[in-house]
DNA sequence: CGGAGCGTTGAAAGCCCTCAACGTTTGTGG
DNA sequence: CCACAAACGTTGAGGGCTTTCAACGCTCCG
């Protein structure tokens, strides 16, 4: 089984050749497991290699003076964490594990040959990376002009979508071992104010969040109230996506 | 005079040699003006043109169901205002202009051969989508984390630095023909509360906004209020200078 | 010169935060 | 398997920041 299978899958995978999804799969170096709750990289270093993510929750987050930190990414199965730090050199945030994690490492050397000896993967590593930004236009949106219910209904969904698409979401529900207070430092909340807002959620009837599991009882309403349309996600409709 | 001289300047246009400013320059098939407050391009329309904005300031934005919109960029002169649209195919967000603004049009079939003949300009202009990454993601923390008076101090902060890596800025001002309307679409406060804010910092001596002109009048201080840094700008220089 | 858009200010209401206490779950060592 | 501690979750009360609503002044331009 490919480490690398999970990369695009459901947002545009079936784009890449069997040539490109081989080249891809060779430029891993190694795997490496991780523990929860560690930091990977700190802002400012300079970074060589590039990070995908086979298994668990990473993000990326900044620390404000207060001691809060900010979220404002969350990396899920299949996702670069890091490659925009390859054009970049160095990051402008912190990155590091919510749970234990399994990660697969790609020197940038062997992205160097990539782009010279196949721009269409170029493109399509360039495109993931953008798939990123299209996350974080959307946590702006959320952030700036949704109430406090809204932001969770739409981080819920978002979550959801994004994990149906690489097959980790089961039926309504999903495992997601994140605690009130993640909740809080993505969606720019304190923790006390989400759990009030989950309960509003589940005394509506909407979506439930307990022991680490996400259940989505009622998706229209839950999608009205955090104004959620999936379009930014840029996930493929209709196509079964396999494991290659 | 080359109409991309100021595409990354400041900001690792350096790095570019003469024969990649001259295929970007040679990339271009017109120029076109608009006028301001004009929409430019709606989400979801496929996108077979980028854009490189010569001159005036535009935006990206967001509308959310109560008539409000969520900016979630700000294009200055130098920027791509949609290179992103070229992997992503289509957008994801609205683009309109703010003020009058001159912008070079360079078709997606040229990068196609950027990507193919070029790979070391590719890698910048990926970098150069990146960089508006970056700022997305101060913009999450700047909306999730600060208060008012911090989101616009660090706004400001922000846009003078820019603006003084294209050579806009002069000296501790620089011109801004935007309304408070607009900071506030950008900061997701009300247009109200951003006019006390200004208040704030202009009677706190840190910074003033009139008719079209900020000033900045205590860098360091507005630097404190908005935690600002400005390492995520990835400026050549590395140099914050005041010049007062 | 008139109107529309923008800017300014005040008062009141609402949303979210802070602080505090307590209950529940999880993990660890005896 | 139990005891215990630490982390996490839950709930209430009060306060603060921002919004809402409203009114009025200013500026610019047709």
């Amino acid at each position: 089984m490919r480490v690398t299978k999970d990369f695009l899958r459901g947002r545009g995978r079936n784009g890449l050749t069997q040539a490109e999804k081989d080249v891809l799969e060779g430029a891993v170096e190694r795997i490496e497991h991780l523990p929860a709750r560690r930091i990977v990289t700190r802002r400012g270093e300079p970074v060589t290699n590039s990070t995908l993510l086979l298994d668990g929750v990473m993000c990326r987050y900044m620390d404000a003076r207060d001691g809060f930190r900010q979220l404002v990414a969350l990396q899920l199965t299949g996702d670069f964490v890091d490659l925009h730090g390859y054009p970049l050199r160095r990051l402008d945030h912190d990155v590091g594990t919510l749970t234990e994690a399994r990660v697969a490492i790609i020197p940038h050397a062997r992205i160097d040959k990539i782009l010279i000896d196949h721009p269409h993967l170029a493109r399509l590593l360039w495109r993931s990376t953008l798939l990123d930004a299209a996350l974080h236009r959307e946590w702006i949106f959320r952030i700036g002009r949704l109430d406090a219910a809204g932001r969770l209904a739409h981080f819920l969904l978002e979550t959801y979508h994004r994990l149906r698409a690489v097959g980790a979401a089961d039926g309504n529900a999903f495992d997601f071992a994140l605690t009130q207070q993640d909740l809080g430092e993505a969606l720019g909340l304190t923790s006390v104010h989400v759990n009030r807002m989950l309960r509003r959620l589940r005394e509506g009837g909407m979506a439930e969040f307990a022991r680490g599991v996400v259940r989505i009882t009622d998706h229209d309403r839950l999608a009205r109230l955090g104004e959620f349309d999936p379009d930014y996600l840029y996930l493929e409709t209709g196509t079964w996506n396999r494991d290659d």
